[in-house]
DNA sequence: TAAAATTAAATTGTGCACAACTTAAATATA
DNA sequence: TATATTTAAGTTGTGCACAATTTAATTTTA
């Protein structure tokens, strides 16, 4: 066992099913012009609306290099609008707007069509789930349930 | 259990633990002159030379939108070359130099860094490994074991 | 064997991802 | 309370990732 072969890497399988997952996801997002990381950042609004671009970030481990374009896309497609907190000028607020939430309702359908294109069942996802989330903890990943 | 919460996602930990393995092996490839999509190309030359673009890029599942200009800059880096398949010249065969040889030697050490900073232990790293390939066949994933 | 279909790379364009830096606002401290 | 430090976004530049298209070589088939 070459440790220097690619199979022996924890690595390549996390890159190789991370990509696979996304690129599954892509058909079913693009009805909704959205894209993965367009959505992750919907997902958060859903969760919580009014929140600052930096706690948006936090969640997603993504810095304002890469959110700031992507909430500008996001905007011109009309999910959210940015405003200043006038507490602290500095801190970008995000909103949905009124075509965001409602986009919510079509989302909905997306976790159980995805189940379904992975062909996963109840079980085998919750485990996969369990470990992820136990490697995330190690790891430090925040986000997650640590 | 809202499904549409990003915390009920399976794609998320996998979207940010693979973003968060790839953060750290940036400093330990950073001094061989490698960003992580490099290291996987040398990766697969080091088990075996002189293979096409089209063969790697199957393997890495990456097509040649991003083989082509990835090999142009491991060549810029002295590392690779290309030649023609003189009995398919549609074919890229690729080959290591010298140099692309000899970074062999450093990388040897690289994977037992890499457990290190993932801060794992040799059953913890084999238990994650075994699950994930599982997971790659289900989702048939190829360049993994099945 | 000439035309059609297929194949391998390359090219073009969009959208992350992130390092490094800049700008402006808020906070800390001398 | 001026000055220094910290903080949140934004900007710039590099490097993937991938869809869609183009180009050129090879293979198929009419």
């Amino acid at each position: 066992m070459n440790p220097l072969h690619l199979s022996s890497q924890l690595c390549f399988p996390f890159y190789a099913i991370s990509k696979e997952i996304i690129k599954r996801y892509r058909p079913l997002l693009a009805p909704l012009n959205l894209t993965y990381p367009q959505y992750l950042v919907m997902l958060v609004l859903w969760e919580k609306d009014f929140v600052t671009l930096k706690s948006i970030g936090e969640r997603l481990q993504l810095d304002s290099g890469t959110l700031t374009p992507l909430v500008n896309k996001l905007i011109s497609t009309g999910y959210i609008e940015k405003t200043r907190n006038p507490e602290d000028e500095r801190q970008l607020v995000i909103k949905l707007t009124e075509s965001g939430q409602q986009l919510q309702q079509q989302a909905k359908e997306i976790p159980a069509k995805i189940t379904e294109v992975l062909g996963l069942d109840e079980e085998e996802y919750a485990r996969y789930k369990e470990m992820l989330d136990e490697l995330a903890c190690k790891l430090e990943v925040k986000g997650g349930k640590c």
